[in-house]
DNA sequence: CAGTGAGCGAGCTTCCGCTTGACTT
């Protein structure tokens, strides 16, 4: 007979705070919700009071079997899940689906995983707060509702298998009217100019602070510059200070892993959580900044051990973000005096990372002292100002320096060249540099993660599988953007000779930025157009509001969704009826050959180009729009070269070598397979020798692939593939077993295991 | 894997937020 049993949400968790109790208590995990509302379009009894219909998962069945079967053995329960909506909802749930007596429940909360902490919960029990689970409900129900409304609307008027819903619908947004931002900028040019001064040996840059708009008025000025006189006017030394960054969340964890490191969300999130599972860092997935004074005082030892006591500053973060339900502590070191931690190289840098924001957080600020130098002009106003900053205490600094967004190059430099007011400075000559206005940046994950936060769209536990569910719908892709040369325009001043040249450089290079797909932005704005309100960037700060106010029992949830949902489901019933099927169609022109119009359109595979109108007696020809094409801003000659291909370059082996482009991009096809074409060769371009070259290197990579073939049948196969061996046969994939080695299977041992697995999901479909 | 684009109809898709493994070709 077991005393206690404690429930907490992760299993990791459970572990550590089993060992903080003692044995009269056994601490287990529920992992996260044990509930939910079945997929089913009923789960939500609308005309009865929207009563939610809940169920275990199959793959939480056992886990909700085994945890009766403690409680029942045991004297007391403890509910330990998370301090928030979500987590209170979980306590009732388990409450539900256990069975569980009132007078042997208890409810606890804390905030970190600390002995102190967990013993004072356990101090200071309570009842399940049936608002904050109300709070919770109206959540679920709102979701399921707006989700499982509007996504049919876009299956029958735009496209099958699409999905919307008040996370990802608005995430899709930011990534459309950026990119619509970007389009339709302005990109003007102007002239920065920037002089260097001869300070004994040393040399001083100084720059004019406002712009010149023309070749005219940089060309007046600098003229007027001939001969002039520069006389340091003024030179001002005043003392500045940095702060360090707060330690990191979920979002901001990923923010820096993606700068720094270059991780994706998902990437980030899922070597965090081997961290956490090793115990070396507290839970990933929160949106607090807070740290426990266990942590503080830990902090503060660590940092005057290995830097002294002047670079130890106990700072307490609070959350400023909007929604924030700061159920768990900042992300941190367990232990701060592990300096390393992590089974890999990934694991250690991200680790790296997480040990300096943190013990950065608890430093003293850094002193700087900040030098403006002003340099008058005598036949012109415009001073000439040069600004330095040095270090006096590097406090913080001498740990982390964390990034930011905009990777200008506006770092301010070091140490001045020492000038006295009144000192005339010679000038060595006076550059003026063409520069080009820039719109905002496409978003990385990262940054876009941020702005959700900002807008309080989406949680710490579902920022990485929203971008993933986003690209798998074709909302949005990872791009990757070659630069563009672009040439510009530098004058210099040397002397009394004024002399200019063009130069370039290349700009616009990106890569894993966020853009828009043509269903991404034909989605946006049919969502938009007949569900403004959904769409709205405040939406979810709306109802998180009254949220708020059904925890604090001041509204029934009943109410609220009631409100919502009436006027929501007539828009929805109203654009089934009334609005026509959207495909974003557009005339590019006539076809010069066949004098028949050239639209391009959304089709029911995907963009695509059409000839001609279908009729009686007229047959349209169709191509696919390639990858970086988009409807809306292709040209009439682009798609009609689309028509080009496929085409047949030559015979090789007496068959002949085709080329086209296809599902998966441009192909070389030959003996009827197909070849996929490198990343530098262009399909309308290439040469019938290189046509060849691939066709050989494909067989040469074929039979490192094969690890066994067999007599008995050529459609049998042992292959090595991307998640290693494997068998083929007859075109279907199967698994080997972890205990037989590939390359010893012998023809009945592969048969064997084909017949023991499921049939293989790539057969089913091709059926 | 590398095609397809008539029209009809059956049957399917879909949300957000908690958690980890199982699984992928």
């Amino acid at each position: 007979m077991t005393k206690n049993l404690v429930i907490v949400e992760s299993p990791a968790k459970a572990k550590t705070i089993e060992k903080f109790l003692g044995k009269d208590y056994i601490v287990r995990s529920c992992f996260g919700h044990i509930r939910d509302l079945p997929k089913d379009s009923n789960a939500v009894d609308i005309k009865n009071g929207y009563k939610p219909f809940y169920k275990v998962p199959d793959d939480k069945k056992t886990v909700v079997k085994d945890l009766k079967k403690l409680a029942n053995a045991s004297e007391m329960v403890w509910l330990a899940s998370d301090e928030d909506r979500e987590g209170e909802a979980i306590s009732w749930h388990l409450t539900e689906e256990l069975g569980l007596k009132e007078n042997k429940t208890k409810r606890i909360v804390f905030h970190e995983i600390t002995k102190n902490a967990i013993l004072a919960a356990i101090e200071n029990p309570r009842g399940i707060d049936m608002n904050l689970v109300n709070a919770q409900q109206a959540r679920r129900v709102l979701d399921r509702i707006v989700g499982f409304e509007l996504s049919p609307v876009l299956w029958k008027k735009v496209r099958p298998s699409l999905s919307a819903g008040r996370v990802q619908s608005v995430a899709v947004r930011l990534i459309v009217e950026r990119e619509r931002e970007i389009t339709s900028f302005n990109i003007t040019t102007y002239y920065k100019v920037k002089a260097e001064f001869k300070v004994k040996d040393k040399t001083l840059v100084a720059e004019v602070p406002g712009r010149f708009d023309t070749d005219k008025e940089v060309e007046a000025f600098l003229n007027s510059c001939i001969n002039a006189v520069f006389t340091v006017s003024d030179v001002e030394v005043k003392p500045a200070t940095r702060k360090p960054a707060p330690p990191f969340t979920t979002s901001t964890l990923q923010q820096e892993a993606g700068r720094k490191l270059g991780y994706s969300v998902s990437r980030t999130m899922t070597i965090a959580q081997k961290l956490y599972e090793d115990g070396h860092i507290t839970y990933m997935r929160t949106d607090s900044v807070n740290l426990s004074d266990f942590a503080l005082a830990a902090a503060k030892m660590q940092i005057s051990g290995q830097f002294g006591n002047h670079y130890s500053k106990v700072r307490k973060y609070t959350t400023e973000i909007s929604g924030a339900q700061e159920a768990h502590e900042a992300i941190r070191p367990t232990a701060f005096e592990k300096l390393k931690a992590g089974a890999d190289e990934g694991q250690k840098k991200l680790y790296d990372l997480i040990w300096k924001r943190t013990i950065a957080s608890q430093m003293a600020e850094a002193k700087l002292e900040k030098t403006v130098i002003t340099i008058s002009n005598s036949k012109n106003k415009e001073s000439f100002v040069a600004e330095g900053e040095v270090i006096k205490f590097d406090g913080f600094l001498k740990v982390n320096i964390e990034s930011s967004d905009d990777d200008d190059e506006n770092q301010s430099s070091g140490l001045l060249p020492v000038v006295n007011k009144g000192d005339v400075l010679p000038c060595n000559h006076i550059t003026a540099t063409q520069k080009y206005t820039r719109p905002l940046p496409r978003y990385t994950e990262s940054s876009l993660v941020k702005k959700m936060e900002e807008l309080g769209i989406g949680r710490p536990s579902t920022y990485a599988p929203t971008i993933t569910t986003i690209m798998k719908r074709g909302y949005v892709l990872k791009d990757k953007r070659e630069g563009e040369i672009r040439s510009f325009k530098v004058y210099n001043l040397k002397g009394d000779k004024l002399s200019s040249a063009m130069k370039s450089e290349t700009v616009g290079a990106e890569k894993d930025k966020l853009t828009p797909s043509d269903i991404g932005k034909l989605v946006t704005d049919f969502l938009q157009e007949h569900f403004g309100q959904i769409m709205d960037y405040h939406f979810t700060a709306n109802v998180e509001k009254e949220f708020d106010e059904i925890a604090q029992g001041l509204k029934l949830w009943t109410n609220m969704i009631d409100a919502f949902y009436l006027p929501f489901h007539q828009e929805v019933d109203k654009t089934i009826a009334n609005v026509e099927k959207v495909t974003g169609v557009r005339e590019l022109g006539i076809d010069p050959k066949s004098g028949q119009p050239v639209f391009v359109k959304i089709g029911k595979f995907g963009p695509m180009v059409q000839i001609g109108e279908t009729s009686d007696d007229n047959k349209p020809r169709f191509a696919r729009l390639q990858k970086g094409q988009s409807l809306d801003d292709i040209t009439l000659a682009q798609a009609m070269k689309l028509f080009d291909l496929p085409k047949v370059l030559g015979d090789f082996e007496e068959k002949p070598a085709r080329v086209g482009l296809g599902k998966f991009g441009p192909y070389i096809q030959h003996d009827n397979k197909f070849i996929s074409l490198g990343k530098d060769d262009d399909p309308y371009k290439i040469s019938f020798e290189r046509a060849v070259e691939l066709i050989v290197q494909k067989r040469d990579s074929d039979v490192l692939k094969r690890i066994k073939s067999f007599e008995e049948d050529a459609n049998m196969l042992v292959l090595n593939g991307r998640f290693g061996p494997y068998i083929s046969f007859n075109k279907a994939n199967y698994r080997i077993p972890k205990t037989q080695s590939p390359s010893d299977l012998s023809y009945a041992e592969c048969l064997e295991i084909i017949e023991k697995q499921p049939a293989p999901k790539t057969a089913k479909k091709s059926r």
